[in-house]
DNA sequence: TCTTTTTTGGAATATCAACTCCAAAAAATG
DNA sequence: CATTTTTTGGAGTTGATATTCCAAAAAAGA
């Protein structure tokens, strides 16, 4: 249960079976690979229908409409960058941690060949204005993405690794944002490059909040 | 002329007479408010045929198709920014206009109550990876961007007030990523602290470089 | 086993949006 | 002034897409 504040879930699903649940989460799964390639508005219920190999009616029954089935989605997203990210299993709490955290980053857009960007970040581009409802899951999200970085920085002034003057919460925003605009870049561009060079500057910023030998 | 590399217009257009001309210029201007609110996928031909009064006809006539359109604004809005931005008149190549330059950056969200997000940047995430031909004006508008900041911290660099091993090019694109990703997290958030932080965290950085008392 | 609930199929609808086409007005050109 | 080119109007076409609806199969529950 993640939901907080004013989140609640899109209406009062009727209780699935196992055999629903794992069709509910198999159109999720297919539905987030669409949407990571082709948008939201660019994938019609139709595709995630043939691509699931489900009927007009399951989707239906599952989320209401494709809001629901796009609420579904971007949870399902935020967890998956904390998994894939180790942000579940691993603390940010040293700078070896934040290197290998920056070298997943990268990987993984080189893996996906520079295409789709960060998956919350572009339903945020595409939603945040337009959906009240879809915004209020993405900044919980982003939230979530944020706490574990924050806390990993805090642990390292606590030890006394960073000067007293750093500031986790901000230091932690400004990774976000340069995780965020880097992934737009290198989407843009087709080349790891820009994600590399924005991801780096920030570390060395906090290298050079260190308390240790500079 | 700002073409370059394998851009070009997207027909051989046959001459405009200044009537035509500013028709065509209009289209586009509402076209770009429209797109910058609602999304490319979110603005219909009709929206912008209704909010320009123009007939279906014009704009088949001056743009060839939606996506003529839609590289026409590309165009517009990363003229726009160079201009809002004074990038065209002021040089970024001291702290003051680096701060005023953020300032002007904060200030334009906070106008638009946070909405819309970089123009470019909205634009870069719904196309870049669907339209080729679009996904070339934006890798050439960030780079229309990305020069004179690089061109300010290198002048700023060979004046002796940054450290010789400052990498001009390497912070324009963290800047510039800056500027995305705290653009993203404020449209998102709708409030522009993350903005002001990822921008005064990395200009923070360039002052750390700075070769004056510190 | 009988009943209720959940899950699935697939056709039908209705709206919307990009684009085409035929002409006519207006402007430029010679 | 005659003619060619540009600009504008607006209806019509075509295709896509979200959603609904009526049932039937399958599973759960009693």
């Amino acid at each position: 249960m993640t939901a907080t504040s004013t989140l609640q879930p899109t209406r009062a699903e009727p209780r699935l079976t196992a055999k629903g649940e794992a069709t509910r989460a198999r159109i999720v799964e297919i539905a987030a690979e669409l949407i990571i390639a082709q948008g939201v508005a660019g994938t019609s219920i139709e595709d995630v229908q043939r691509a699931a190999g489900v009927s007009a009616s399951q989707l239906y029954h599952y989320f209401g409409d494709k809001r629901g089935l796009v609420h579904a989605v971007i949870e399902f997203q935020a967890d998956a960058i904390l998994i894939n990210q180790r942000l579940r299993t691993d603390r940010l709490d040293s700078f070896e941690a934040l290197q290998a955290w920056r070298d997943r980053l990268v990987a993984a857009q080189d893996r996906r060949g520079c295409l789709g960007g960060c998956a919350i970040g572009s339903l945020a581009s595409e939603l945040a204005d337009s959906q009240p409802d879809a915004r209020e899951h993405l900044v919980n999200a982003f939230a979530r993405w944020e706490a574990p970085i924050s806390e990993g920085l805090r642990a390292m002034r606590d030890r006394g690794e960073l000067r007293a003057d750093a500031d986790p919460d901000g230091l932690a925003v400004a990774l976000l944002a340069a995780v965020e605009g880097g992934a737009l870049l290198t989407r843009t561009r087709r080349e790891t490059k820009p994600l590399e060079i924005a991801l780096d500057t920030m570390i060395g910023h906090i290298r050079s909040l260190s308390t240790a030998a500079g």
